[in-house]
DNA sequence: CTGTTAGCGCGTTCAC
DNA sequence: GTGAACGCGCTAACAG
């Protein structure tokens, strides 16, 4: 951060050196641009020597975008969204492409962030684990930048691109499975009340209870965090009369705080007395301490999606919904 | 993605409709520039009717640095990782600092990624789960951009700066502690093999050990991947004649995978007839089903440590031990 | 194939 | 306080 007084070498510099134009060396640093293998191999040695490095800023400033996506994340305890980020990361890195990341944690920041975002001439957004306000997602389509909403929604009249897991059949799943297994006094514990992913779990997940002659399940809100997963669980549970005999958690990491809650303070061992599901499918719901029943969100095909959208790979501009699979495991 | 034929609204733009110069609206957007605030006033009102921003490159362009920082990282799957990315984004954003983030697995794509980085005219870089050539060290030196390992060191002609734990003193504090609890057949757990971190805390629990009568450990490689340190832990424990009593992980992730593994395969309770203990503190080894005794890393110390190092707000240059905290649970 | 020329969008002198 | 003019480093269109 030391004020940059050192000026690097520019091109100019290089031409100098290799006794040739300065467009010369931006050609010598172009894929496919005409000019003799000779001349280029002067140049690279030139380049070299000085330690020359093409200013990519100066490029992106010509070329009107970026080879950088920018990235709006919260989440970093949660596996999911870290896998997630790990495999844009290397999708990316494929393609050339570069992750600015931008961190909120509610929706209310996230409009200054994706509003930055946008000065940095970014050529794709991606959105995950928050909410675009419809001004924004309109400045974006206005700019020409592909926006993809990542595991959320937009219920509204702006329908920004989003990829998501199959929430309502996952729920319905979880929900069958619960009635299949005979348990009836059965709970359902929220993430964040704005997040569209849990209030389709919930929605689902309720209606299939109907479906199947249950009654509505109780309901806590966990936040989607660990410590209001905890008190969720103590405020289920706080009457030894009447316990829930199934949760189901709109996600792995709250089912998870949930099981350890119910063994470490309530003596339940889940998938007993009491049986708990989540959402998501990380890799630690398939830990032996945990060995949790929850319904997969393939990761991978995901972000496969997403970033097929934002590259135009994909002709379709409709947002896709990415099917899992219920995994039964021993706590439910 | 979609190549922006659309232009973005310019300071040009915006100077026509405003009725002013361009350069009163470069003014306008600037802290602290002289201008009148009934112009500046008028400026904003048709800045926003053009949903005009500033373009951040051209602006990097001209001040030959942008308020980036490059950060190079891997170990997605490691909360100790996670939460210092964490770290790093909240504290940056506080200073308007974005983070533009590059993957690299092993060290010899870092050089490569670190070169592109450059390119991008990043004001700092930031080094996690990997080292960094001594050229390419030299490279940004010569460009005087601030360089911060972060958990690693370099051992060699080149010292970056470099934040770390105490990876000395809490190896140490383990090996103390399992020889005052009669530990007597003690096995390391390294990590990747030429990581400095888990060199330097293998030295040092070796030479404590040693300190203290004991016979040097029984060494296996867990690579810092939860698969190397169950298959590390079945050849621990494969022979029932001669196993372990106690076992030092190199890191928490793997020491958390030994539980499990000690439990579910050979039906020892961590902290009974056998010891396991980690490093760094992750949140993870304080729930219940671990109960990781542990040695702590500071994580927003250390992070604290590097973000005034790249601000220059510490006038030192000298790298820093963080020191920790021995934290003991019932796994030891 | 090559050099020359003209900008990309903005910050910054420098006169007024 | 304000506008004109210049240049950051580079790519692209244009002659040659």
């Amino acid at each position: 951060m030391t004020d940059n007084s050192f000026r690097n070498p520019t091109a100019h510099d290089v031409a100098r050196l290799a006794g040739v134009s300065q467009s010369a060396v931006s050609r010598a640093f172009t894929e496919g641009a005409s000019i003799s293998a000779e001349k280029r191999r002067r140049i690279i040695a030139a380049a070299d020597q000085l330690g020359y490095r093409p200013n990519i800023l100066a490029r992106s400033l010509i070329k009107g975008s970026s080879k950088v996506v920018g990235v709006v994340f919260g989440q970093f305890e949660n596996p999911f969204f870290a896998q997630a980020l790990e495999c844009f990361s290397d999708s990316f890195a494929r393609r050339g492409l570069r992750m600015l990341l931008f961190t909120a944690q509610t929706n209310a920041t996230v409009d200054e962030q994706v509003a930055e975002l946008l000065s940095y001439q970014v050529s794709a957004v991606i959105l995950m684990a928050v909410n675009l306000s419809s001004k924004l997602a309109a400045e974006c389509a206005r700019s020409n930048i592909p926006v993809v909403m990542f595991n959320r929604t937009t219920e509204g009249d702006h329908a920004a691109f989003a990829v998501t897991g199959d929430n309502r059949a996952g729920a319905a799943a979880i929900a069958t499975h619960f009635a299949a297994t005979g348990r009836r006094r059965i709970a359902f514990m929220a993430g964040y009340e704005d997040s569209s992913t849990s209030r389709q779990r919930e929605a689902a997940f309720l209606a299939a209870l109907v479906r199947a002659g249950l009654p509505a399940p109780r309901r806590v809100a966990g936040n989607y965090s660990r410590e209001g997963a905890i008190a969720a669980t103590r405020e289920l549970f706080a009457s030894p009369s009447d316990r829930p005999d199934a949760v189901f958690c709109a996600n792995d990491m709250m089912a998870i705080a949930t099981i350890e809650t119910l063994r470490s303070e309530f003596g339940i061992e889940p998938g007993t007395s009491c049986s708990v599901a989540g959402f998501d499918d990380i890799p630690m719901a398939g830990w032996p301490s945990f060995s949790l029943t929850t319904y997969s969100q393939p990761v991978e095909k995901m972000v496969a999606h997403a970033v097929a959208f934002i590259t135009g790979e994909d002709g379709g501009r409709a947002s896709v919904i990415v099917p899992g699979k219920l995994i039964l495991r021993d706590s439910a």
